[in-house]
DNA sequence: TAGATTGTTAATCGATTAACAATC
DNA sequence: TAGATTGTTAATCGATTAACAATC
C-alpha cells in the first residue's frame, strides 16, 4: 500500500521545476522529442540522481532506458504541476520603472499569473494603461480587490513605504504579497510574503565573482 | 591554534546578509542601539542560534549577555563582509521596461554594484538617460567593456535573444551576468551565471498560497 | 541574585550524491 | 549482446535546531 499522498517538494526543487520547463521547452522547439536525465543534468549543472528526482516528483510517465523520456509529456506534466493553467489575479502596487515593467511584461500569463491593474498615486500615470492594463489611484484598491478576489498583491514602491502598502493591502483581504521592496514586511502570520530581494541575489553574484563560493 | 582561516559560507546565509542589515539600519534609524539574537530571530522568522552564527561569521565583535550586540558594529561589519565599499562595474543589455527599472534604481549603489551605462539597438532610446547613464548602441558594447574594466553584464533582453546577449558579453570579456532573462544561458565554466528567474520565485509563491509548503 | 542572552558543541533533519540492479 | 539509461536504496554531506554551560 502507498501511503505517500503529498509529495513532499521542497523550495529548491520548486525553483529547479520552471527551470527544467523552460529548457525543455527550448529543446522541444529544435524538434527533440526525448531527452535523457544526464544530458538534462549536463546542461542545466545539476546531479543527474537530482533530475531524475525532481522529474519523478511531477511526471509518472516513466522513461526508456537507451532513449530517455518524452519531452512533451514532460512538458505538460511540470505546467500542471506548476498550475500554468490555473489563474491567480495580481493587482501591482507602485507603477514607476520596475511597477511598469511587471504591468508590461507578457510572460506572467504563462505562470498562471493574471495581473489586474496597477496603483498609484502619482497624478501624471493614473489613468494610464501599460499591456492593456490600468493604473487606478490608491484609493480604489480595496474595492478592486474584494470585486476581483484578488489574492496576489505585488509590492513595486519605493522601500519607505513598503510597509504601509502592505498594511493596506493585508487590510484589503489580500492572501499572498510578492515583495520587490529589500526591507523586510511585518505581516500577520496567515499572509504569504514571497521576497524578490535582488539584493540578496548580488550578494550571491559578488561572492562568486571574487572566487569565495561555486 | 585556529586553523579556520576562509569562513565557509552558504548561499543561504548569503541570501540572510541583507536581510539582516537592512532590518538592522531600519531599527537603528528608531534610535535602537544594541539588539539581542533571539529579537532578530522573532522579527525575521529565523531560528535564534542560526542568526548567532550568521551573525558570528561577519562579525568579530561580542555581544553582551542580557543588552545583546551593538547594532551599528553589526551594520558596519555586515558592509563590510558584503564588501559594498568595493564598486564593482555592471552594464545593462536590453533597456526595456525591465532594464529601465534597473538603470533608474539608485540602491544599487549601496550594494557596490556601479551600472555605467546601458545598450540597446532601438533608436528611439539610443543616447537617452536614465538616472545620469546613457543608452548606446550594441555595436559599443565590447569598446566600452574593456576599457572600463567592466565585470558585470546584465541581461535584461527578450527571453529569445538572451543567448546571444551571453555570447556577446563572453566575447567581450564579461567575468558574470545577471540574468533576468527566464531561460538558462549555455556559457564557459569560467564565466559566473546568476539567475534572477521570477518564474522559480513565482513558483513557490504559488505553491505557498495553495498551503502545500510551508 | 535571577533571568535573559551569550557562544558553542552535539543531535537532528533534510537534501544531494553514490552505488546498484533492472531493462530497453 | 553491450552499453546507456532507468528508478531506487543506501551513504554522505551540509544546514538547521536543540541542549548547555558561561556571564553580564
Amino acid at each position: 500500500m502507498k501511503t505517500k499522498i503529498v509529495q513532499n517538494v521542497s523550495k529548491n526543487q520548486l525553483r529547479r521545476f520552471p527551470v527544467y520547463l523552460s529548457y525543455l521547452k527550448g529543446k522541444k522547439s529544435e524538434g527533440v522529442n526525448s531527452i535523457s536525465a544526464p544530458s538534462i543534468a549536463e546542461a542545466l549543472g545539476y546531479n543527474e540522481v537530482q533530475v531524475r528526482k525532481d522529474l519523478a516528483i511531477v511526471s509518472k510517465t516513466e522513461g526508456k532506458p537507451k532513449s530517455g523520456r518524452d519531452i512533451q509529456a514532460l512538458i505538460s506534466d511540470l505546467e500542471s504541476f506548476l498550475s500554468y493553467n490555473d489563474v491567480t489575479n495580481a493587482v501591482i502596487v507602485g507603477v514607476g520603472h520596475l511597477g511598469m515593467a511587471l504591468l508590461s511584461y507578457k510572460g506572467f500569463s504563462n505562470y498562471g499569473l493574471n495581473i489586474l491593474a496597477g496603483f498609484d498615486d502619482a497624478e501624471d500615470i493614473i489613468g494610464k494603461e501599460y499591456n492593456g492594463k490600468t493604473v487606478f489611484p490608491m484609493s480604489k484598491l480595496t474595492n478592486l480587490i474584494n470585486r476581483l478576489q484578488v489574492h496576489i498583491g505585488i509590492i513595486a514602491v519605493p522601500d519607505k513605504y513598503a510597509q504601509e502598502v502592505a498594511d493596506r493591502l493585508v487590510e484589503s483581504g489580500i492572501r499572498a504579497i510578492w515583495n520587490f521592496a529589500p526591507v523586510h514586511l511585518n505581516v500577520p502570520d496567515n499572509i504569504i510574503v514571497q521576497d524578490e530581494n535582488m539584493a540578496s541575489s548580488l550578494a550571491i553574484l559578488s561572492r562568486r565573482l571574487k572566487g569565495v563560493i561555486d
